[in-house]
DNA sequence: AATGAATGAGACTTCATTCAT
DNA sequence: CATGAATGAAGTCTCATTCAT
């Protein structure tokens, strides 16, 4: 039986060319979708031959899982920069809209990855685990971080963070999508910053 | 250019033929997804054969056009049941659950459906269109009943609703998408039913 | 899941495609060996497109596996052939020839058909089953023949048939093999031929 | 044309590898089969680089041919040993027995290289040959030993040595093949055995 | 001399679409 | 009008061979 050995590049020559393929991917696959594009083009784009392509990637589908493996720890990372920055006095509100606009700014650059990505999870157990345990991980460091606070509501607090990551998605989703003016995202900004906050606020 | 004429469907025989299709196209493409599913096999869901697709669609992708077409006319319907037995005195948060409810409803089942054409809406401005215009539909049509009430916040009211709208999209896709216990679909519905009454009242 | 469907031939042009695919094979296979055959060849040589073969056969390794039951087949029918006219009281001698001679000219069209297939038959279970099942059959058939006649050794006679086969099978191949002349080729066989009477024989 | 130098080993190491090489693709080759093995394969498991085969090997066809060189020549040795053993006195029955004992435990090894190499010598003249005038050599050599014995048949002789030959070798494959219990191995010698004693033997 | 990354032709297979019957 | 066999372009992947380091 033959094992197709895929190589796990090291030097650093390798690493630009992994790097340029998953790359190639990401772009490809944003601007046509995962079935418009071919693995030539990947390697056109990548400026390597196809057989390089092979060498690094089982087939076309684990280009995709590396592709959003990475496009998941670019998203990761902008989070943690935005959660290190969050100091201990600093306003609810200004917590928020800290996060809204920085995943906006995310989805601006990637509506169409994110998208795409979401409809391949659904047919895909590896891809959908990727991004469940990423929502996990980003919910679970934001409860750690406001459970301390005492103005936090702290009944169901993970439902509540949960929702609000979901107000916080659908409006960049929608705003980008529906390519809305920079007064209409300020509109909407606003209300869903103040409903987030009688969310997690604790009403006593 | 050669327009391939496609027979519009009068007859009842016609009709039953076309609508097997595009119900066969539908059962097929949130099963497997629109890429993985041919022609073939539609036809033979339906129950015709290939030739018979190829007059009364274009081609693959029109199929899938009429296909979500057809699911979007049946989300609508389901959203003007609920609005037909809204009554005058109704209390919003029954509203809300009713609207909630019904979507859940909706989405087990379409789930796939949903996130699958989704995605595939945003290679195509077609396929976006409708959607956009399901949505504006649908919330107009609320728009227009809430706004005759008077503890309603009028200020920014559309701005409310399509904000409202998304927290419910994401609480069922979510709850869904996590195969949620009942508690905490229960838990999660009464976050947000509130978190959207705050919303849209007024609070003079 | 796709299930490959393969269609099953019924309509007289149909089975023509289909046998003229199979030939096809058999020329090639023979010609060329079954890796250095490709598939657009076969369809080409059959005169139909690549997608004929492939909706008739389920891939490449199914048109080998058709081509060899359609070759054993036709070995089936000329041993039938010569067995049919065995009467009661025929010497063995000139059973044995008849047998020699049949062997013969089948090998001399199919030589490469027959080892080719052999080789590939010892990495595959399926396909070495249909040649161990096939001399089987001739084997059990003779055997039926022959434990009727007095004259024959009956211990150990499906042994001594199975050796005698292989005499007759080595005597063909190797003069063929050897491109051996008509005087070498019956030296040879007379030789064979008696040392199987010895063999077959009850020396009593 | 272009003669792409082909080292010739002649410093210790160097003959390591090109032994290992050979080796590697002996044992290669009768797990899989020629095709199915690649050159990576082969120098992974002799344990150097690609490019050191291909600087002993012109290529792939060329180890197969060493392959076969070395297959061939082991068998020879096989042989020698028992033509060596064989005095003057010996019962043709137990020398005939020891050949087949011999070819036996050698084709136990190698069954598989012997069918995959007698079909590849098929499509290529310079395996063909080699088979013939190995099989040749082995012969020639008995009939030397042979015709200066007082009880054999001259007549024919070299005619009667390929025959047997052939009974044994089918013998060997036959038994093996079908996974031959060893009762039924016994059986099947004795009367190949006999069989052949019959044809060898001066019956005057 | 040795390495093994890179190349790219070519193999197998699928399937949207057409069209003769 | 219906059928479904036929087409063949296009996609995925492999691997013998080369050559820069």
């Amino acid at each position: 039986m033959v094992t197709n050995e895929v190589r796990v590049p090291k030097q650093k020559r390798s690493i630009q060319k992994y790097d340029a393929i998953v790359r190639a991917g990401y772009d490809l696959f944003c601007q046509q979708g995962y079935y418009k594009t071919n693995t030539a083009e990947i390697a056109k784009r990548a400026g390597v031959s196809v057989g390089v392509v092979y060498s690094y990637f089982q087939d076309k589908k684990d280009i995709l899982i590396q592709v959003i493996d990475a496009y998941l720890m670019e998203l990761e990372q902008r989070f943690s920069t935005v959660l290190d920055e969050m100091t201990a006095g600093q306003e609810l509100e200004s917590v928020i809209e800290r996060f809204a606009e920085s995943l906006r700014a995310s989805h601006r650059m990637n509506q169409a990855a994110h998208d795409e990505f979401l409809a391949l999870a659904l047919r895909n157990e590896e891809i959908r685990k990727k991004f469940d345990s990423f929502e996990d991980k980003i919910l679970q460091e934001l409860f750690r971080e406001l459970s301390k606070r005492q103005n936090i509501a702290k009944v169901h607090l993970m439902e509540r963070l949960r929702l609000s990551y979901g107000v916080i998605e659908h409006l960049c989703h929608d705003t980008i999508w529906a390519s809305a003016t920079q007064e209409e995202w300020e509109t909407a900004k606003g209300l869903s910053i103040s409903m987030i906050s009688t969310l997690l606020l604790n009403h006593t």
